[in-house]
This record gives C-alpha cells, sequence and structure tokens, in this order.
DNA sequence: CCTTTAATTCGGAATCATTCCGATTACTTT
DNA sequence: AAAGTAATCGGAATGATTCCGAATTAAAGG
C-alpha cells in the first residue's frame, strides 16, 4: 500500500493529516518489512525527537485496525508492517533476523478439508518463519 | 500429551518432581484448551495458594520450551494448552472465546509452490480463528 | 533413615512495554 | 483569523513478566 492509499483511507475516517503521521507513513513506506515497536520509535525520533510514546502505539493501533499496517507477533515482540496492496489474499515467509518477506501466493484455507460449517470464522494466519538469502550470506 | 508422557521428558532432562509442576501438568491435562497465563494463575492458585508467580512461569517456559506445552498468542495475549500428541503434524482451529481447539489435519506447508530452497525456513504457523458451536449456542 | 547438594521456590522488588490522563497544541472549517 | 475538535505531549500509572537473594525441598548416597 503507498502512502497516498493510506491517507485515503485515513481522511475516509476523518483522521486528520498530521506531521507524526506522515513520518510514520513515510518510515513504513521505505522500510518495506516487519519492524518492531522499538525500532519504529527509534526511527521515527530522527525526524521528531520528542515524539511521545503514546503518538507513536496510539497511531500504530489505529493503522493497524483500518488495515493501513500489518501487525504480527514473533518470539513475544509486536511487529508491523505496511499492508499488502489487498488486490490478492496471500500469506508470507518472515525473516526472523530482518523481518524482510517473501510472498506465498497460496492460502491454506482453500485446501482445508474438515467440516467447520458449525464454526463461525473470523480469520486465520499462515506464515513461514526462517532466514532469507540475504540474512544467511550476511 | 499424558501427565506421564511430560513427567517422562521432564525426568529424562532432570527435572525434578514437584508439587507446582504436578499441579501444573494436572491443570492442562484437565483444561483441554488453550488457557491465558491469567486462568493459570488462578486455577494453580486453588490447589497452592502462595504459589509465586515466578515459579507459575518459570515453568511455564521450560515447558513451552520442552514442547510439553503449545504456546501461542491472541489479542496480544499469551496462551498455552498441552502439547497434542506429537505423532501427527496438523493444526488448529482455536475457539476465540473459550479457547477450545479443532484438529486441523491438512499442513499448509505441503502445498508451498514458491521456491524456498535458499531460504532456511526454522517453522511455520497456521491457525484458523473463531467460535466454537458451543460458544456460538451461548 | 540421615546428610548432603543442587535444584526449586518464595516474596517482593525491578523491569519493560504499553496505556492513561489532563493540559497544551495544531488541524480544518467557516 | 477564530472556533471547535482532534491530536499530541509529558509524565505518571498499569500490568505482565522477570530478576534476585534467601529459604525450602527433592533426589542420591552412605
Amino acid at each position: 500500500m503507498s502512502i497516498d492509499e493510506a491517507w485515503d483511507i485515513l481522511l475516509k475516517y476523518d483522521y486528520k493529516r498530521t506531521r507524526n503521521r506522515e513520518i510514520l507513513l513515510q518510515f513504513f513506506d521505505q522500510a518495506d518489512r516487519y519492524v518492531t515497536a522499538m525500532e519504529v520509535r527509534v526511527a521515527v525520533e530522527q525526524d521528531n525527537p520528542g515524539i511521545s510514546f503514546d503518538t507513536i502505539y496510539r497511531n500504530l493501533a489505529m493503522f493497524s485496525k483500518l488495515g493501513i499496517l500489518d501487525e504480527t507477533e514473533l518470539n513475544g515482540e509486536r511487529l508491523f508492517r505496511m499492508q499488502c496492496a489487498t488486490d490478492h489474499h496471500h500469506h508470507h515467509f518472515i525473516c526472523t533476523t530482518c523481518g524482510g518477506t517473501k510472498s506465498i501466493p497460496i492460502c491454506p484455507m482453500d485446501s482445508v478439508t474438515v467440516n467447520l460449517s458449525e464454526y463461525e470464522i473470523e480469520g486465520h494466519k499462515f506464515e513461514i518463519y526462517g532466514r532469507c538469502p540475504n540474512c544467511i550470506a550476511g
């Protein structure tokens, strides 16, 4: 998702265009991988020293709820990244070293044969963890 | 996994047979679903009022590392359950209301067609979330 | 059974990420 | 430019988890 598409969503929901949100979006746009909340904090403090933790966490949570960010968890750490374009549902390999991702175009839900008709399905998660070629080399 | 199988593992690694560990294992054995750390605390305090948080968390972490417990995360909460018998690799539907599970016998790794030969795969996760028939009925 | 030794537990303090809150600042609209 | 409301700030509060030194307990050997 581009920064512009993110702003489209934010403005549609009457969120205001603020400097902190622009900094956050630009950071996620160029990062293009999963980053920890701590990495976000360190990075945005470059652009706005004195930004409040509250502001960071509040916006991360809101972006995540609006689908602008993707949130996951690895070894007890929260990770965030810009949501992929939403046109093709897919999943990810996630590098446990750098947070980089690789698309896995299949969705296991298509292969589930168990009868879940009496269950209300709210969501699912499929992720592969490991090390990417770059991090193996490095 | 049964309580006896859990003790086999613990004793094999020279962990001692203590009352607190027995209480924990019995609780997970009868719970047979994902429970939060808080639920564990409340439950084991019935059997041993005054048990230290340290003891609970230390053993949960150790059980999890030894493969006696399965650990996952939902809405920022850590969930634990007794590990299934390890003979057939499979995944789970998890009820977001009660933590109950239903086995999903397929593994999406079998269907992954993307070439990951240059990647080191460390693990994967596939979970389906929703509400089970019991919890839907209310 | 008694002793020894090391693992385990206890209790409470410390840590760490995250959230809350009241006061201030900054968008957006008019 | 002024008003109104959302957003931010700064720092305190929260809550889960971990750490630590002292006390207890399980296992092994005599």
